[in-house]
Order: structure tokens, then C-alpha cells, then sequence
DNA sequence: ATAGGGTTAG
């Protein structure tokens, strides 16, 4: 109704146009923004940018694209507002791997058209390309050395392009550097000390800093959840002077990942008496944070509140609870979650046949595929990283083979190492090591740790020395402090009987210390953690007990313990 | 330009 009026001033008011091309956007409705636009006779510069930033909101970035050569067809000169739409339209839908190139491409335009003159435009090609890697964060450096010109907002995107590639020092120095510093400087080096885990350079920055606002008390808050100091956390999260949802989800996230159902519900219910209702992302952080500790009550508690608010329509929130439902081990809820949904993504289908996969349902997981290509739904990398290791755990070796082929014939833009990591599993477990070996060799791209420690595994798996030995010399140059490459090392020497072996392997590692894997279970809201040789439980002895009588139980149905040290 | 957000192999 509302936008029939507006239609029909369309031609009268020239402000019309672009409200109503914005409308349409933030409501995903592009067809009809399109219309719009193409209603305007001569639409000027501002409706193109307008139409391109509708696009970029839309992450339809090469549609932006088409309108920007469009408006050059049109005998128009792009200004400043166009490139950091165009800028920021390529990071919003566009491929990740041909984003720097695309930013090379309008930096050239920049420089030809010579816009470069006013600050806004370097700022954002700084901004953009310190989201395109390593190369990425020279070309960002290279623009904003040459600026005749810097302001704040100059000093503290560059500032942010190197704490994102978690280049600290650089960071550093510049922060040092800058004639003025604002809030989002102070900020920017507190997020920088805070994701290297330096709590303490963080905390003393958060001291010294002149002014402190909702973001920097939020920042602290989450650096100490991540380093599971909740009591720092909870302390700073109650004297923070300000709260909003982004703190609320922090502290609730962090209680729900360390497995505090308790403390994770009744902050919940005080944020809910405070009046905030949970957006998306409170909603989906706190559904991860479940995921990764197996918090399965809380998990259904948001399920039920999901149930009953406008999110059981978001795609992204239910794709979060089918991965709770599956990281805790209820495949049927994660199905029924998967099933009620009226629009899907990958992600969706990508999320539940993970969780197929990682439960030992091969044969599920592979059906689950192939209905997956028969409802039309172009798989990715991550797909078919579940199914080949759904082969592998399967021991499927020639369907592995099979679905290697078909990735390397059909989706080879989609190709990546972890599928290398995969093939290596399922031929290396099959005791094809000698193919595994050979195949690690025609890789495209360099073989990561990982690609070796997976090979390394199969070589203990059926005790072969040699290749152990060749393998774990290039282990120990990619990785030189990882101490679980060296302990399965040891292990194949020790399978062999090789005992002087063991002890030079043992001697690399005495330095290096390896941080204990954990397995959790949550029993009535509490939840039960797990090491090796772990005797802190109240009910170890009776624990011990049983997993003795397992065992006797596996022997007696013919089970061959691995040797171990 | 700064804080919380879905899927990835041993």
C-alpha cells in the first residue's frame, strides 16, 4: 500500500527512487528494486550507487558489478561513493580466493579516474585490502604510505588489517606511531592482545587507556572467556557500567562452553529480565558454545524458546541448533530440526551430514548425499570433506576413490587439502600406503602438517618404519612443537620393538608439552570431564571398574590392544 | 575503523 504511493511520486520527488531501492533491499527483495530503477529515464550517479550498495547488502556482488559498468556506458563519471561501494561489494558474496584481484582491478580505476585525492576512497581501498591475506596487507600498506593525507580513520584500519592477520608487532608499532589516538585505536590494539591470548598486555592496556566505552569492557570480558578464566570474566562483566546483547551473549557463551549449565541458564533468564530479548547471534553463539561442551539441556532449553520465536524461521539459527544436536549425540533431533526447516542452505545439508558422518553412520551419510544431488543442491569443499571421511571410517576404500574423482572431475574449484587429508586417511588406514604417498606427491598445493601426521598414523597403523621415518622428518619441519606427531612416532617404534627408538623420540619430546586430549559427558545439568590417567572424578574408582570389564569384554570378542608407552 | 554469529581431515 505504502509502496504504491511511493510509486506513484516516483517521477515527481527524484528522492523516491533511492528510498524505495533501499526498502527493497534490506527486505532481500532485489527484483523489485531492479524495477525501480529501471523506471528512472536517466538515473543519475546516486541512484547507481544506491542500486550497487542494494546489491552488495544482497551479496550479489557481480550484479554490483554490472551496474558499475553500466554506469560507465552511460557516459557517467563514477565519484567518491562509488568505489568503496564497489570495494565493499566484493567482499560481501564475492569468491574469497579472487577478492585481491578484484581490489587490484578497482584500484587501478581509482588511480585512472583519480579520485584517489580525497581520503575516503584510500581508506576504504586500506579497509578491503587487509581482508585479501598476506599480500593483501603490503597493498594496504603501500596505499597508505603513499597518502599525502592521513586521518584516524586511516592509521586505525591499517591498525586492524595487521591485528586481523595476527601481526601484533606491526600493529603495535603504528598504534605508537599515530599522531592521534580515538576509542577504535584504543579498542583495535585491546582486540589485538586479546586474540593472541595475552590477557595480561591486554588487561594493563585496558588500564591505561584514557576513556573506556561498552566495546572495551566487552572485548575484556570475551578474551577472559576464552581463556576460561570466568571468574576475571564474570568480575569485569558485573562492573561493567553498560551492558547490551553483545556482553550478555559473551558471558552466557563462555559459561556454556566451559559446561556450567547453571550459571549459563540463570545469566540467561537475568538477561531476559533486563528486558533484552536474544537476537540471531545470541542465539547462535550460545547454541555453539553447547555444541563444543555438549551442554545438551541448555541446548533444548534454546530449542524450546527458538520454537516459540520468529528465529525458528532463521536459516542460520537452525542450522546452529541441527550442529547442538548432533556435537551431542541426538542425530533423530538434529533430523527432525533439518526436516521442519522451509529453506535450506549447504550449510544446512552440509551441518547434518557432518553429523551422519561423525557418528559413524556411513552408509546414512552417503544416502544422504545422494539425495542431497537429487534435490539439485551444488555440494562444496565441506561436503564432500564428510563424505570422503564417511568412506574412510567406513573403510570404503573404492567409493572414496570414486567420490575423489567425481570432486576432482565436477567441482575442482572446490578442491582442497583437507580432501588430500581425507584420501591420505582412507588409503592409508586400507594399508594402500605406498598410493597414499604417491598421491601426497601430486598435490597442487604444499601438504600441511596435517597431510603428513594422517599418513604418519597409518604408518603406526600397520608398523611401517620406513616410511615413518621420511614422514616424520618433514613433520618435524613444518611443525617442530607439536609433540603429538613425535608420541605416535614413539609408538611405531615401540610397536616394532625398537626400544633405543622410543628413547630418542621420548628425549625430542621431553621439552615439548603436549596439552591432554578431554572427553566430556553431561549427566543431570552437570558435566563430567575426562583425561588420561585422570583420577579427579568422586566416582573414579567405580569409572575404572567398568572400563576395566570393557575391556576384558573386547578381549574376550577378540580385541588386540595397540601398543602403548 | 572497534565487541558476540552456521559446516572442514589426524
Amino acid at each position: 500500500m505504502q509502496a504504491q504511493i511511493m510509486k506513484a511520486n516516483l517521477h515527481q520527488d527524484p528522492f523516491v527512487a533511492p528510498k524505495l531501492i533501499s526498502a527493497f533491499s534490506i527486505c532481500h527483495q532485489m527484483p523489485l528494486a531492479v524495477k525501480i530503477f529501471n523506471q528512472i529515464q536517466e538515473p543519475n550517479v546516486h541512484l547507481y550507487n544506491t542500486l550497487m550498495r542494494a546489491f552488495a547488502h544482497n551479496s550479489q556482488y557481480s550484479a554490483a558489478f554490472s551496474t558499475f559498468f553500466d554506469l560507465q556506458e552511460n557516459v557517467l563519471f563514477p565519484d567518491n561513493y562509488t568505489y568503496p561501494i564497489l570495494l565493499k561489494a566484493c567482499c560481501s558474496g564475492g569468491p574469497s580466493h579472487l577478492l585481491l584481484r578484484q581490489v587490484q582491478m578497482i584500484h587501478t580505476h581509482i588511480e585512472k579516474f583519480g579520485f584517489y585525492s580525497d581520503i575516503f576512497v584510500p581508506n576504504s581501498l586500506i579497509d578491503t585490502y587487509s581482508k585479501c591475506g598476506k599480500l593483501g596487507i603490503v597493498s594496504a600498506m603501500k596505499v597508505f604510505d603513499s597518502m599525502p593525507e592521513r586521518d584516524t580513520v586511516s592509521w586505525n584500519s591499517m591498525i586492524t588489517g595487521f591485528i586481523k592477520m595476527g601481526k601484533l608487532e606491526d600493529a603495535h608499532k603504528l598504534f605508537d606511531k599515530m599522531p592521534y589516538r580515538d576509542m577504535v585505536s584504543w579498542n583495535s590494539m585491546l582486540d589485538g592482545f586479546v586474540k593472541a591470548g595475552d590477557m595480561n598486555s591486554a588487561f594493563q592496556l585496558f588500564q591505561t587507556m584514557p576513556d573506556r566505552n561498552i566495546v572495551s569492557w566487552s572485548t575484556m570480558v570475551w578474551g577472559y572467556c576464552k581463556i576460561g578464566d570466568m571468574d576475571m570474566a564474570k568480575f569485569l562483566f558485573e562492573k561493567m557500567p553498560v551492558k547490551n546483547l553483545v556482553p550478555w551473549t559473551i558471558i552466557i557463551s563462555g559459561y556454556a562452553e566451559k559446561g556450567c549449565a547453571k550459571e549459563a541458564f540463570s545469566l540467561y533468564d537475568r538477561m531476559e529480565r533486563a528486558g533484552l530479548r536474544p537476537d540471531d547471534a545470541t542465539l547462535i553463539s550460545i547454541l555453539a558454545a553447547c555444541a563444543e561442551s555438549g551442554l545438551f539441556s541448555l541446548g533444548k532449553k534454546i530449542h524450546l524458546k527458538i520454537k516459540r520465536s520468529k528465529f525458528r524461521h532463521s536459516i542460520q539459527v537452525c542450522n546452529a541448533l541441527i550442529d547442538m544436536y548432533a556435537k551431542c549425540g541426538d542425530l533423530s533431533d538434529a533430523s527432525s530440526v533439518f526436516e521442519e526447516m522451509t529453506e535450506r542452505n549447504v550449510v544446512t545439508w552440509n551441518t547434518l551430514l557432518q553429523g551422519l558422518a561423525m557418528h559413524g553412520n556411513c552408509e546414512k551419510a552417503l544416502s544422504f548425499f545422494s539425495r542431497m544431488t537429487r534435490e539439485g543442491i551444488e555440494p562444496d569443499g565441506v561436503t564432500f570433506v564428510s563424505v570422503l571421511s564417511s568412506c574412510s571410517h567406513a573403510g570404503l576404500v573404492d567409493e572414496g576413490r570414486h567420490y575423489f574423482s567425481l570432486l576432482k572431475r565436477d567441482y575442482g574449484s572446490a578442491l582442497q587439502v583437507e580432501h588430500y587429508g581425507c584420501m591420505v586417511d582412507l588409503l592409508g588406514r586400507g594399508g594402500h600406503l605406498k598410493e597414499a604417498f604417491e598421491l601426497i606427491k601430486t598435490m597442487p598445493m604444499e601438504p600441511n602438517a596435517i597431510i603428513w601426521g594422517t599418513l604418519l598414523g597409518a604408518c603406526r597403523m600397520h608398523s611401517n618404519v620406513e616410511l615413518a621415518e621420511e614422514v616424520v622428518d618433514r613433520l618435524v619441519q613444518l611443525e617442530p612443537k607439536d609433540a603429538g606427531s613425535l608420541a605416535i612416532f614413539s609408538n611405531i617404534y615401540a610397536a616394532a620393538g625398537d626400544w633405543d627408538g622410543v628413547a630418542k623420540v621420548r628425549s625430542k619430546m621431553r621439552d615439548v608439552y603436549k596439552q591432554p586430549g578431554a572427553s566430556s559427558i553431561e549427566i543431570d545439568d552437570e558435566v563430567h570431564e575426562f583425561r588420561v590417567s585422570d583420577t579427579a572424578h568422586p566416582e573414579s574408582s567405580r569409572i575404572y571398574h567398568m572400563v576395566d570389564r570393557l575391556k576384558q569384554h573386547l578381549e574376550q570378542v577378540g580385541y588386540v590392544p595397540r601398543a602403548h608407552c
